[in-house]
DNA sequence: CCTCTATTTTGATGTATGCCAAATTAGACA
DNA sequence: TGTCTAATTTGGCATACATCAAAATAGAGG
C-alpha cells in the first residue's frame, strides 16, 4: 500500500500536522490569509513560535507567503494539502471505484499534483480549471501575487490559468483583488 | 476548515502516522495480517518496540488483532484509515464537485464512517456493500473473526453484511477462510 | 542612509517519545 | 497444574522538538 520511497515524504507530512499549534495554524489559514502577529495573538503563543511552525509548513509547500507593505501574509495551499493527503492511498491495489469522465481527465492531465499541460479540448480544459480552482476558498479575497503563487504550485504558466479563471467567470477580478465566484456564474457548465 | 473539537483526534491520528516505524508497520499490515515477531524481524526492531507501536495504532482503531492458537495476528483497518484521512476535509466549504449517484447514496447512508442502516433498494444496497468491501484487500485470506471485526467498525450487524458479501459474490468463503473476489465475479454490476 | 516594525534566528529549558534489555503476563496445550 | 511461546510492561537512556526571551535581520518608507 505504501511506496517505500515515499515513506519519508509521508512521515514529514504527517509530522507537520501532528502538532496542535500547527493544526490550529492550518485551520486559521484555511479561513483567510493572515499575518504572523495576528496568528500569534489568536493562538496565544509567541511570535517566534508562530514563525517556527510556519517555516515547517512552508518547507512542505503547505503554506505560501506574500509580502504586502510591512506585513507578510501567510496563506494555505489547499491543493498541496489534498495532494499529500491522497499520497497515502496512491499505491492502493483494491479495485478502484469506476472513475467518471471527469476523474479520467483529471488523472490524465495531472501527475503528482502538477498539471502536465492545459487541455486543448474545451470540456477537458474546464475540468482541469475546476480542479485547479479547488486550491482557492470562496468568500475570500486574494491578492494577485497570492493567486500566482498558488497556481504556480501546480503549473508554471500562472498567467494563462489566471486569465482562464477570469474569462470563464470562475473568478472575479475587482481592482486587483481576486475572488472565487459561486458555481452559478461559471461558464460552460 | 478544521472543526476545533476534532483537533485532538486529528493530532493523534497524524501523530500515529508521523513515525517511520509505524508507517512501515502500516505498510506491512496493508499487505497481509502479520504476527508481532515477524513484524519485528521484518522491520529490524525489537518485539517490545513493535508492541509499543501496535498498541498506539490499536488505540486509534487503525489496527485490529485476532488470536489464532499461540500467535496474535494484527490486521490493518483500512476503512478507519480512510475515514480519518477524510476528517481533515470534513468542514470543507468549497463548491463540491458534482456528486454522482453512487456518491450520493454513500453519503446518505454513512455518517462519520459508520453505516446507518442497510438500504432496502437493491441497487443502493450494492453501493453500500461495495463501500464496505473497501476495508478488505484482494489476494489475501481473512479469518472469519477478522472479517467480523473489520465489519463491526462500520456496522454492528456483521453477520448480515458478511452473508451479503458472500451472496453477491463480493467475497468467497472456503473452509472458513474469506477472500475478496475480483470485480468480474460480482453480481449485479 | 536612518528608523521603525514584523519576522526570523539563537540559545536555553523542559517535555515527549522511540528504543532496548530485563522482567512479567497471557494464553494454548499437554 | 506445569510448560512453553508470544506479547506486553517496566525502567532507563538518548534524541527530538515545542516553547519562550533576547538578539539579529529584513524590508518599507522617509
Amino acid at each position: 500500500m505504501i511506496d517505500p520511497s515515499r515513506i519519508n515524504t509521508l512521515v514529514q507530512f504527517y509530522g507537520a500536522l501532528a502538532d496542535e499549534t500547527r493544526l490550529k495554524l492550518v485551520g486559521l489559514l484555511a479561513l483567510r490569509p493572515t499575518c504572523g502577529q495576528h496568528l500569534a495573538t489568536e493562538l496565544g503563543v509567541s511570535a517566534p513560535t508562530v514563525s517556527h511552525h510556519i517555516s515547517k509548513l512552508k518547507a512542505l509547500g503547505l503554506v505560501v507567503s506574500v509580502r504586502e507593505d510591512n506585513t507578510i501574509y501567510y496563506a494555505l495551499n489547499t491543493a498541496k494539502l489534498q495532494h499529500l493527503t491522497k499520497e497515502m492511498f496512491a499505491e492502493d491495489s483494491r479495485p478502484a471505484p469506476p472513475k467518471d469522465e471527469r476523474q479520467k481527465v483529471i488523472s490524465n492531465f495531472f501527475e503528482s499534483g502538477r498539471l502536465r499541460c492545459l487541455p486543448v479540448q474545451y470540456k477537458k480544459k474546464l475540468y482541469v480549471l475546476q480542479e485547479l480552482l479547488k486550491a482557492f476558498v470562496p468568500n475570500r479575497d486574494y491578492l494577485e501575487a497570492e493567486v500566482n503563487e498558488i497556481i504556480k504550485m501546480s503549473f508554471d504558466d500562472y498567467c494563462t490559468i489566471r486569465r482562464e479563471f477570469v474569462m470563464n467567470r470562475y473568478m472575479n477580478r475587482d481592482r486587483g483583488v481576486y475572488r472565487v465566484n459561486p458555481p452559478e456564474l461559471w461558464l460552460g457548465c
